[in-house]
RNA sequence: GAUUUCGUAGCUCAGCUGGUAGAGCAUAACACUUUUAAUGUUGGGGUCCUGGGUUCGAAUCCCAGCGAGAUCACCA
């Protein structure tokens, strides 16, 4: 990154300084109460154009079309763009024109925002727009925003999209990309809405700590930081599900918690180091009654998005309404590859995979290699929400044995679109089970598996005070998100995605320069050679430097005076 | 982490087998009172991502680094 300013912005920040001369503070204080918005204008006016005859209006200027004395802008607000008309005559009522003249032709930019009062028309052309009576600065923009041009068709061109610069400038992105704002509003109504549907139900919300000193309830390599009072290690958490199950000790019948989740992970177009899940435990309750809590709750969100329980997600049409497809982990991996591994031992398994093509590692227990199988042949194939139930007891040490089937668990995953969206159990609540079943973690994490899960012993506790039969449940909001509003990267449904860290650019003053011994008047000129630094330009050839000082005055035709080669060479000492 | 593609003006992109950079929009100046991808004329704007190498000569070829995308691995 330069740090030298571009051509525009030094333009922009001359007209910043000539309006402030102009007595025109360009960043004012004062509220600027709006009655009106592009949207609503545009919807109804021409229904009930009598109620548009006096609106006030602020946005951004996004395009300027000037002829003479006479202009049409589009100004952009949080709803959408309106052309608005700019007579000269109008906005300058006195003899006084300098207000179009000026500020209006000259000083003003594309991206800066303004505050209008005036009356909606039509044009001759028949478009909607507002007729500027006043006109105020609300705020002047530094820096030019791209431009995306679009056609009456809506055809864009030049259009904005390069990934980089739309997840690290977000806010120039939903600028001029606004249609991505829908996303947004999308992500937002699909956690509100399953908000409304948990406390309708009664369910509390609540918060459990992010910083955890053991990191538990999933199966996942943590962020560690540390407490500099405590002196202590401590962990984001990969989950909150032992939290919200020591709330259900606590006595609590329905306890559920939005929050972001932190996995020291790889990234991908599925995976953000930190996500957003929503975990719901509610007492009394088995994994059976959960599956009809979770159809009628997407199937709400769905509505409440979309307005109808479907969606359309690439080349597939999703439907939420209940009841959803039932299938057992052992049944999906006979139903798509014809084998029963019901029955396999550990070894029979490693045999599979290998007539499969799966690869798998030494580290890999019984339940990993059923899990490898499933992800790999059966995965793919549920497109329609579909549960997957009924887990072998080594994949998931949370959850309570199968109250008939020998060596499962009581849990089901839901797959949508081919993609895991949920997870939920009937919940182990028997305390010497679970301790026993933890410890059967830390034998894996022995062999080497380093994403086992650790002990516990806060939890345990608790559990032997006694926890009530319980469900639970997760869903990976962001995922959710990407279904609902037919996006294929996390990226597009996080405001802020993780990037790597931009090169920063070197600070370096005049002042440094000057110590030296350089003219202040040609300290400029040395940036735009791209010394930046005082150890930049004393790592050059000093002949050199003074031949393109030269070089660089009548390039950009300077009018300062050359620096004796005495004095240039003293810089460099 | 591996493989691969990409990085040129504020933005979107050209730039062939190596010969020191072009377009559109944006921007500046002038004209224009209902335009709408406004128009017409004239200008300015570039460490060609960074650092090495090959070469008389590198945006272009080679190597390394940085950043991004895609695919794979890990994970949700």
């Amino acid at each position: 990154m330069s740090i030298a300013l571009s051509e525009q912005e030094i333009l922009r920040r001359e007209s910043l300084q000539q309006l402030r001369d102009l007595g025109i503070n360009p960043y004012p204080a004062e509220a600027f109460d709006v009655t009106a918005f592009a949207q609503d204008i545009k919807e109804n006016f021409e229904s009930s154009p009598d109620i548009y005859q006096h609106v006030v209006l602020a946005g951004r200027i996004m395009s300027r079309r000037i002829m003479g004395s006479a202009s049409f802008a589009e100004l952009q607000d949080s709803t959408g763009r309106i052309q608005v008309y700019l007579k000269r005559d109008d906005i300058c009522p006195g003899e006084d024109k300098t207000l179009y003249n000026t500020v209006f032709k000259k000083l003003l930019d594309l991206g800066d925002y303004v505050g209008i009062k005036g009356y909606v028309f039509l044009t001759q052309t028949g478009e909607i727009s507002v007729h500027v009576q006043e006109m105020t600065l609300l705020s002047k923009s530094l820096k030019p925003l791209p431009v995306v041009r679009r056609d009456e068709e809506g055809n864009i061109f030049d259009a904005f999209t390069d990934p980089e610069l739309r997840y690290r400038q977000r806010y120039v992105d939903l600028t001029v990309n606004p249609e991505f704002k829908q996303i947004f509003i999308n992500r937002s109504k699909v956690i509100s809405s399953m908000r409304d549907y948990f406390n309708s139900e009664g369910w509390m919300e609540v918060e459990t700590p992010i910083l955890q000193p053991v990191h538990g309830g999933a199966a996942a390599r943590p962020f560690t930081t540390h407490h500099n009072t405590l002196d202590m290690k401590l962990y984001l958490r990969i989950a909150n599900e032992l939290y919200l199950k020591r709330l259900i000790v606590a006595g609590f019948d329905g306890v559920y918690e939005f929050g972001k989740m932190f996995r020291n992970e790889g990234m991908d177009r599925t995976h953000n180091p930190e996500f957003t899940s929503v975990e719901i435990y509610v007492a009394y309750k088995d994994y059976i009654w959960m599956m009809a809590m979770v159809e009628a709750c997407l199937e709400h969100v769905t509505r409440a998005v979309h307005g109808i329980p479907v969606v359309q997600v690439g080349e597939n049409e999703i439907n939420f309404e209940g009841p959803y497809t039932k299938l057992s982990m052992y049944d999906s991996i006979l139903k798509y590859t014809g084998i029963d591994v019901s029955a396999m031992d550990e070894a029979g398994l490693r045999k599979i995979c290998a007539d499969l093509g799966i690869e798998v590692d030494d580290t890999m227990g019984k339940g990993k290699l059923i899990d490898e199988i499933f992800s790999e042949k059966v995965e793919a194939n549920l497109i329609q929400p579909t549960y997957i139930t009924d887990y072998p007891i080594e994949m998931t040490p949370l959850a309570k044995k199968h109250r008939t089937k020998d060596g499962l668990v009581e849990r089901f995953e839901l797959f949508v679109n081919g993609k895991e969206i949920a997870n939920a159990y009937s919940e182990l609540n028997d305390p010497i089970d679970q301790r026993q079943r933890l410890e059967e973690q830390l034998v894996l994490a022995g062999r080497g598996d380093e994403e086992a899960m650790a002990m516990d012993d806060d939890f345990l506790r608790a559990l032997e005070y006694g926890m009530p039969p319980t469900s639970g449940l997760g869903i990976g909001i962001d995922r959710l998100v990407m279904l609902m509003t037919n996006q294929h990267t996390i990226q597009e449904v996080l405001f802020f995605p993780q990037m790597r860290p931009e090169k920063k650019a070197r600070v370096v003053t005049a002042e440094d320069f000057v110590k030296i011994g350089v003219p202040a008047e040609w300290v400029p000129v040395l940036n735009k050679m791209g010394f930046n630094t005082i150890e930049e330009l004393k790592a050059a050839n000093p002949n050199k430097v003074f031949n393109d000082l030269g070089g660089m005055r009548k390039k950009l035709k300077l009018d300062i005076t050359m620096p004796a080669k005495e004095i240039v060479l003293a810089w460099f000492v």
